[in-house]
DNA sequence: CCAAAAGTGTTGCTTGTACACCCATGT
DNA sequence: ACATGGGTGTACAAGCAACACTTTTGG
């Protein structure tokens, strides 16, 4: 981080370099309907008015970048300690033309379920299904293909799904969150294998007959399982 | 990036934000002897002098942080169009004792044979083997770590190698790489079974005869071949 | 009864892993 | 001759994918 050059003092080699602003944004998914759906907000002044955006703000002198993060999220979905994982950092000089913006790209993954409607309604935002998603201000489109691969990267290397599905959830539904992730098919009674051979998931003694005439069992994540990130999930590419 | 505020015009609305130093900081690997070595500089002022520490610069006005990255790399061991890529920001606001600084960080293979030498001695620079590092300064001991998981990541997905062997060279080097690289050996025989098998390697019709008493044919990379990061090398974890 | 999902089982293919074995040759 | 790595083959296990089949129940 820095070049020796012992004619200069302690604070006149930070001085030399230029400040910028950093700004966080925050690629927010969720899960409905069986789609998954990325939430945006509407720019609400020029240049780009009514394009949408991706939820952000700018990086405080007193907090790091996912403290920052963590803040937005908070503000704009009125959830705490959200499922939140660093990104790439998109800095084009020229990439936001109102300043000079080194952006930290985060992925978000919130239960649309418990999170604040009121609170995302006043503000104008909308859930997208990311199949369908609308023009977006500057470099944002580069940054949601970039969180949607991160997404998929994850979703293949560990079962993800504690932060985006309801307290209880089917295998059906787990699965669809899959295909909706994947935009892909799964075979129904190998997903239902392998997901459960790693042992992850507990089965509750309900049944959710609504989606089936048979019914299915609802599961729920075990609680203070260490995750694991190590197992294969699916192929992927 | 911006929460609406249509009170605010245009530039008053980064305005009121605080700017930042951000950095970069390269893990620069290399290879050589059979073991993978990290590049890192002396530390020439207080506080910490004497401490090892990543290469790295600041990022300017007019540069994106890859370019920056560049840069820093071009200054310190001649070499233009590194293989670099993007890892983690580390931005703890107490992070470097000095001023608030946020680092973006890189890691970055290169070829230890064809790198400036003198460039790097006359720095003060020294390659340290991955398994015996010194203290570093700061938080780079877990940029390090950061970036070496990066590499197992990156290894275990594609094959690498061209960014770090010579040229020419026959597979049990590029094996040697690997067992450097995952601190583990690999059987001779499915290892070579599994590189030739994605065709991304060429014979050529010489031979390395000073390792073995056989002689082993050399090979390197195919040109413009999409490297194709999505066959998976090595299991890892 | 039929459709539709739940849930289990079977089979064949691909991949990984351990390891045997011959080859070539410098010392 | 023998130790060393080069290179190939084999045999077994694990994982994956396709798909058959049975169960349950609302319409």
């Amino acid at each position: 981080m820095e070049l020796e050059n012992s004619i200069l003092n302690f604070s006149d080699i930070y001085k030399q370099h230029p400040k910028h602003y950093v700004a966080v944004d925050c690629s927010i998914f969720g899960y409905e309907d069986g789609e998954l759906k990325l939430l945006l907000y509407p720019r609400g002044f020029e240049p780009s008015q009514g394009k949408w955006s991706l939820m952000g703000g700018f990086v405080q002198e007193n907090e790091s970048v996912e403290e920052a993060a963590g803040r937005v999220l908070l503000q704009t979905t009125g959830l705490k300690d959200i499922f939140l994982e660093q990104a790439t950092a998109f800095s084009r000089p020229d990439r936001d033309p109102g300043a000079r913006v080194i952006s930290m790209t985060f992925v978000a993954l919130i239960r649309i379920d418990i999170h604040d409607k009121d609170l995302v309604r006043e503000s104008g935002a909308h859930w997208w299904p990311v199949t369908k998603l609308p023009a977006m201000i500057f470099d944002h489109e580069a940054i949601v293909e970039n969180a949607l691969s991160l997404l998929q990267q994850e979703a293949s290397i560990g079962l993800i799904g504690n932060e985006l599905l309801p307290e209880m959830f089917t295998l059906m539904q787990l699965r669809n969150l899959y295909e909706a992730i994947f935009q892909r098919t799964f075979d129904p009674g190998n997903f239902r294998k392998k997901v459960l051979s790693i042992d992850l998931l507990e089965r509750l003694n309900i049944k959710n007959t609504t989606e089936s005439k048979k019914g299915a069992f609802y599961y729920k994540f075990k609680k203070n399982e260490p995750g694991l990130r190590t197992e294969r999930i699916v192929k992927f590419p």
